[in-house]
DNA sequence: AACTGTGAAGTTTTTCACAGCC
DNA sequence: GGCTGTGAAAAACTTCACAGTT
């Protein structure tokens, strides 16, 4: 459970406040100015009730008989979520899903950039991905000290990914985007997330096989 | 709340299950043959309650008095989720994300394989990428109703996604994994698996910004 | 003695239902 | 009339606590 000034919420509220976001997003670039929240839970499969509720937990943003303003949601959620600020995110591993990723569209409409990568392969060294240079791994913690970054993207195999893990938080990072399967052995206040597509994939299939 | 023969439980319980075996799969190949729920507890950040409660809606398991054998946890969480039979995916869209995937190790140690893949972009058409062929998306409905395929990830831009995921529950598929930051609109006996990088990042900055 | 399996209790999360406002 | 905001009720999920087994 998740606390504020104004009361207590699940951590879903939180991941369901960056999909609102997204579809506020879309739906103020197609020029639909007010939706309501019965809209809102036909597009992103959530209940209205759920959905009010959990704006309800950091104000009222909406118009009684009326609705939502998708451009007041879009600074709101921003807001709330911090991303009105800019936040910078390195990256360790410069494999295939590495540069795939240092080459995603859309961070920068987030306020959000990859501005340093890392990898241990010399001959990726010095090389330019989007704008962004790879460094040698061994200079990870002075740059990350210099520049403050407090977000960190890992891609790196399975196998090696906790000692890369126990030198990002060494270095001063606070919270972790693991691509590898596994559960990542770190301090309790650093932020971890991980994206996981086999164990997504076994999910799926044991819906199927049933 | 999934049912099955014996009891009722949390959709959570599934995707814990999936992290458990990756970890029984991590200790069997280390040698280690028997570990407690209090160990597992410490190795994957879930109460040792939590862990023997979501096996028990599955069967007995483990030996009072001593722990889990891995070997046994190995092959009973496989059959649990279907795991012990061959599975094929078919991919839609092979840019850069979409060509990492199928370079993904691993796969293979999981009965899961990609057996097809699909873009729109001639140029693309007729390479090979580790043993996968690439086609033409207008053969997908021909080539997923010939060799049955039921799971298709979709590496699509935002842009064009809505109407890729309607060719493919058009063709028959009947789970998706999605990477692109949008909630689609499928029927509902489609399962539907998003992997959202902004999404997960704009958490972590969430709780960094609190 | 050590550890599992599980009803019962406790906590968290969602839904209901309705008052309040446009 | 239509839609929001929110306490109260219901449902879902986790933890407790202990009986049962090796």
């Amino acid at each position: 459970m998740i606390c504020n000034d104004k009361s207590c919420f699940s951590p879903e509220t939180i991941k369901r406040l960056t999909v609102y976001l997204q579809n506020f997003k879309r739906l103020k670039k197609n020029n639909v100015e007010i939706v309501s929240s019965g809209e809102i839970s036909k597009l992103l499969n959530v209940s209205p009730e759920q959905f009010r509720k959990d704006l309800s937990y950091f104000g009222e943003f909406g118009k009684r008989g009326v609705g939502y303003s998708t451009t007041t949601m879009v600074d709101e959620l921003e807001g709330i979520l911090g991303l009105d600020k800019k936040w910078t995110v390195a990256l360790v591993g410069v494999g295939k899903l590495g540069s795939s990723l240092l080459n995603y569209p859309g961070f920068s409409e987030l306020n959000v950039k990859f501005t340093a990568a890392f990898d241990s392969d010399k001959k990726k060294h010095g090389k330019i991905i989007n704008n962004v240079e790879v460094h040698d791994v061994i200079h990870f913690k002075k740059i990350i000290k210099k520049r403050k970054i407090k977000i960190c993207v890992i891609c790196i195999p399975v196998e090696n990914v906790q000692e890369v893990a126990d030198m990002v938080v060494d270095s001063g990072i606070q919270a972790i985007l693991n691509f590898a399967p596994i559960v990542l052995n770190v301090p309790e206040k650093i932020y971890v997330s991980n994206m996981d597509i086999y164990s997504e994939i076994e999910r799926l299939i044991y819906y199927l096989n049933k």
